[in-house]
Formats: structure tokens, sequence, C-alpha cells
DNA sequence: ACTACATAGTTCAACTTTCAAGGACGAGTC
DNA sequence: GACTCGTCCTTGAAAGTTGAACTATGTAGT
């Protein structure tokens, strides 16, 4: 190994490497977008408003902790603060006080949020199968499902506990 | 069940394809993240951005109609528009009329622009290597092209002939 | 030439995201 | 208690995005 700091030459992307790379950035757009757009359309709402509903409605009581929920979603505490505050004026989202903790709050999900998600999750899954699932062998899946647990582990940010759920 | 306009009951993920999307959603919100961090703290401007500056360093001239630019990165004219403001602010960028077209306008990559481009491509290149492609095998590098190739062929908005052949 | 429509790009308003700052509370130490 | 420090969450301003409306120009049909 040479030691030249920034001076290094860079090893760029081999051909193949680099049509995969496009490939890649191509498609992860198209779906992103294809699945804002569908959401928006159907719930009223972008993909990353969805889902906080859905991590809600999986979660015991409805409830969770906003950093918990911060943390799942892979956002910030302060875009979720924003999100649930637009979330709570369409009347999917309600903010309960922590007991234990008074700095804490829950953020739940309400009965009309609850059917908010009840009336738009089969076009969501239907989008997604269709995109997706529809189209990839059961290998493919089997690979995909690999490879992006491969990447999810290089890129943990520093935070021992996302990977130990069963610690908390 | 809900019985809307849609007759069939929804077809569920199964619990292979569920911890896949999973996956995907996690892996690839991750890696924007960090590519998103990694250019705005080297470069000065989100992800996005850096991607129009390489479209046009890679095009004949340096430079690109807008909406020739706006439909290779994959955002909207309108979105584009804003982009390329601000990029101009930067000078790295500069807006030029188009002879043939008088509606027509053409982004070019400034020279500074282009220097931008060479000092932070390295930098770049290695985020993308370290958090994908030195985590892959060959064999996987390969399958995830073929997976996102699918992907888009199943998205592609504007391919006429891909699309809708048996459809209408 | 006239009409009608399509295309290129921008702009405005509403909304979302980010970043830095700040207020409130909890936990540890003296 | 008082002090310090870390955590929980919010806020406000700046930046970015979206979708619709709009201007200007091109194109086709008559």
């Amino acid at each position: 190994m040479v030691h030249m700091g920034d001076t290094t030459a860079p090893r760029w992307l081999s051909d193949d490497e680099q049509r995969t790379w496009r490939a890649y950035l191509h498609a992860t757009t198209l779906l992103e977008d294809h699945l804002d757009r569908q959401l928006q359309r159907d719930a009223g709402m972008p993909h990353i408003y969805y889902g906080l509903l859905v991590q809600l409605s999986q979660a015991p009581r409805r409830r969770l902790r906003m950093t918990e929920l911060a943390r799942s979603a892979k956002i910030t505490r302060s875009r979720l603060s924003h999100a649930v505050a637009r979330l709570e004026k369409n009347g999917w989202v309600r903010r309960e006080e922590c007991p234990s903790d008074k700095r804490g709050q829950f953020a739940l999900l309400t009965e009309e949020g609850m059917e908010v998600l009840r009336r738009t999750a089969p076009g969501h899954v239907a989008a997604v199968r269709q995109a997706l699932f529809d189209r990839l062998s059961p290998e493919q899946v089997a690979q995909l499902g690999e490879i992006m647990r491969v990447m999810a582990e290089g890129l943990q940010p520093s935070d021992p506990d996302a990977d130990l759920p069963w610690l908390r």
C-alpha cells in the first residue's frame, strides 16, 4: 500500500461496475418516484409518511416514542417532528405525553389513521408487487435481499443499538 | 376484508418478500443519505446536483439542453430549473440560448464546475466503492445489475413501446 | 395567414427537508 | 440542593421539491 493520502490514484469503477451503478441509480429513483406519486395520489401523503403510519400500526398499542420511531424510519428527530405535526393536522396521528419521562412523547396512530392504512395498503402492496416482486424470480428476490443486507451492514451509522433490537 | 373497486383480495407480501422489501428500503435510504452527506461535505452540493455536473461533463462540448438533462437525471424540468439556478449562482454551470430553437436553453459546465468535479470525483467514487462494490462479490454485482435493469424496465415512464403493446 | 395544439422552460405557492439553536427534563456527582 | 452534562424533542429559517399555471416559441392542418 502506497501512502500518498489524497494524491493516490483513485480506483475508478470498472465498466461492469459503472453499468451496475447507473442501473442502480436509475431503478431506485424511478421506484421511489413511482411509489411517492402512487401514495400521494391514493393516500394523500408521501412514501415516508406512509411508512411512519405503518410502523405505528405494528407497534404495541399503536404507539412509539418519537426517538424510537425516528430510528426505525431512519430519519432525524427534527424531520419526524415536522412530519408528525403534519400527520396530526390530518388527524391520523396523535401525540401523548410519556408518564415515565416528562421529556418524552409518544406518537400514536388514531383510528382514523388506521382506517387510511386499511384503505390504501392493498393498493400500495400492489404497486410494490407490480414494480418489483412480480418481475423478479424467487432467486432474484433472495439475491436482492442478501445484497441489501450486505449494503446496510456497511452503512449502519454509529448506532450500536440499531443492530440489537432485542436488547432494548 | 374491504371490498372497494377491486373485487380481489390483496396479495400481501410473503415473509421472504417482506424481509427483502424492508432490507431494500433500509439499505437504499442509508446509502442515499450517506452519499448526500459525503457530497454535501466535500463538494458543497447534494448528490443529485453532483449528478447533473457529471452528466454535463460527459456531454459533447459539456452542454445539454435543459429537457435532455432533466430526462437523463430523471427529474422534472421544474426541479432542474431551480437546481441550475443554484449551480449557476455557484459559478459551476452557465445557461446559454439555443440558436436553433428560441425556446431552448443549454446548461453548460463551466471550467470552475469541471474543477470541482475533478477535485471531488475520487472521494465520491471511493465512497461508492466502500459502500457497495468493495462489499459485494463479482457475482453479486452482476446480479444487482440485472435486478436493477428489470426494475427499471417495469417503471420506465416514457418508453411507449416498452409498456403497453398488450394493454391498449 | 389563421387556428389549434404541442413543446421548452420558468415561476409561484404550498409543502418537505435540513441544519443549527434552544428549552425542558433526567442522571450523576459533589 | 446545586452543578454539569447528556438526552428528548421542538422550533425557525434556509434550502430544496412539487404540481399547476404561465410565457414564448415551434409545428401542423386548413
